[in-house]
DNA sequence: CTCACGTTCATTGTATACAATATCAAAATC
DNA sequence: GATTTTGATATTGTATACAATGAACGTGAG
C-alpha cells in the first residue's frame, strides 16, 4: 500500500490522533517498507498542512476550533463560488454526474438508518461525490485542485456523526436545489443556495466542538 | 543550499522552463547532494503543483493562457475576501506593515526607472509584500497558506517585465486606496478595489500572452 | 528542591548500493 | 515503408548504512 495514501487515511479518520508523533521507523515497520518512501509521504502530507514539524519529526496537525472556522469559510467563499462557475459553464455530463451524486446520496441516508461506521463512510463519500461535481461542472480545474486540500481534515469526516436524520433530509434538499439552479443555469441562486449549505455544516461542527468542550470540562470537574 | 528553495526559485525564475525534465541525478550533483533531498523536495513541489509527471520521473509543470486565467479568478476571489476581512480584523501593526510594504513598493518604483532584472526583482518582492500584509491582515492562517501556493507561478513574475511606468504608478495608488478602505474598516471598498486591481494584473497578463503568441505565429510564418 | 550542565541515546538527515522498469533505438517482421 | 519486437541503457524506486543532531535524563551545584 502507498504510505501517503495510508497515513492520509488513518488520520482523516482518526487513527493516527491530532498531536501524535509520526516516527519514520514506526511507520516504516508498520508498512512493511523502508525509511525512504515514508519520508516522500511525510514531505508531501507537510506540504499539504495535514502534519507539522514537531520535536525533531513531524506530528498529526491538531485544529483548534478557530481554524475549523477559517477553513470552513475559506470552503464556504471557494464552493459557493465553483457552484456559480457551475451553473454558467455545466456540461450535460456534469449534470448527469450531478444528479447521479444525489441519487447516491438519497439511497446512502435511507439505507444507513443506524449510522454505524460504514454507513458514515457511504455518506462521508457519496457527499463528497456531489460537491466533487460541482466542482468539476464549474470549469476551473485550479479551483479543484486547491479546495481538494481545503476539505480534507479530520473534523469534516468525523461531522456526519452528529447529523439526525432530518439534518440528512434537509441537506439532500439543499442538494436538489443546488442541482436544479446550476441546471437552469441560476449561477447566483447557486452561490447563495451552496454558500448557506456550508455554512449550516459550519455552525453544526462548531456547535458540536462546543458540547466537547463542555463535556470536557465537566469531566474535569468530577476529576 | 536547500534543495526545495532552490528548485523552486529557479522554476519561478524561468531557469528551469516549462517542459523541461528534472532529472534527480542531474540536480543532485548541481547542488552537491545525494538524491535522497532532492527526491523529497521533488516530493513537495509535485505536492503544491509546480511539477508533473513526464515520462518517469516529472517535469517543471506549463502553464496554459487558460489556466492562467483559472488561477488570476481564484486569487481574485480569495484576496479580494482578503481585502474586505482586513478592513475588519485589521489591528494597528497591520496597518504599519501595510504602509510601509506601500512606502517601499513607491521606492521601488521611482528608483528603478530602467526596469532591469534587478529592479524588477525588488518590485515584484515588495509588491508582494503589500499583497501578503493585506492577507496577514485578514486574520485567517488558511487563507494565507492556499494564497501563497496559488500566487507562486512563473508567470506573476514575468508579468512586471510588461508593466510600463504609468502603470506602475497606477499600481501604486490603487494600493493606496486598498489600504485606506482597510484603515478606515470600509470591508467592500476593500473588496471592490482588490478585485479591480487584480483583474487589471489579469488583463495585463492576458493581453501580453497574446502579444507572444501572435508574434511566435509571425517567426513560423517566416520560417 | 530547582535549575544548569553534560552525557547518552533515539531519531532524523544524507549518501550509496542495488533492484526494478520505462524509454529509446535498432533490428526484424509484415 | 510502416509497425512490432526486443534488447541495451538510463533513470527511478527502495533498502541500508553511516553521520549529525537534538531531546531526555541523570548528575551535581547552588
Amino acid at each position: 500500500m502507498d504510505a501517503y495514501e495510508f497515513i492520509k487515511e488513518q488520520i482523516i479518520l482518526g487513527k493516527f490522533e491530532p498531536g501524535m508523533r509520526l516516527g519514520e521507523e514506526t511507520l516504516a515497520k508498520e508498512l512493511n517498507l523502508s525509511r525512504t518512501p515514508i519520508r516522500e509521504a511525510i514531505k508531501q502530507l507537510e506540504a499539504e498542512g495535514l502534519v507539522i514539524p514537531l520535536k525533531r519529526g513531524v506530528g498529526v496537525r491538531s485544529f483548534t476550533k478557530e481554524d475549523i472556522r477559517q477553513i470552513y469559510d475559506l470552503r464556504t467563499l471557494l464552493e459557493s463560488y465553483a457552484a456559480s462557475q457551475a451553473a454558467i459553464h455545466r456540461t450535460e455530463d456534469d449534470l448527469l454526474e450531478l444528479e447521479n451524486a444525489n441519487e447516491q446520496y438519497e439511497q446512502a441516508i435511507n439505507h444507513a438508518v443506524s449510522l454505524d461506521m460504514t454507513g458514515i463512510r457511504k455518506i462521508v463519500n457519496v457527499n463528497q461525490k456531489f460537491h466533487e461535481a460541482v466542482v468539476a461542472a464549474s470549469n476551473n480545474n485550479h479551483l479543484y485542485f486547491h479546495l481538494s486540500k481545503v476539505v480534507v481534515i479530520p473534523i469534516v469526516f468525523r461531522s456526519f456523526y452528529w447529523y439526525n436524520d432530518f439534518q440528512l433530509q434537509q441537506s439532500l434538499e439543499v442538494h436538489k436545489i443546488i442541482f436544479e439552479a446550476i441546471k437552469n443555469k441560476e449561477p447566483e441562486r447557486a452561490r447563495i443556495a451552496m454558500h448557506e449549505h456550508i455554512f449550516q455544516g459550519r455552525d453544526n461542527v462548531l456547535k458540536h466542538l462546543d458540547d466537547i468542550e463542555i463535556s470536557h470540562l465537566l469531566k474535569e470537574e468530577v476529576k
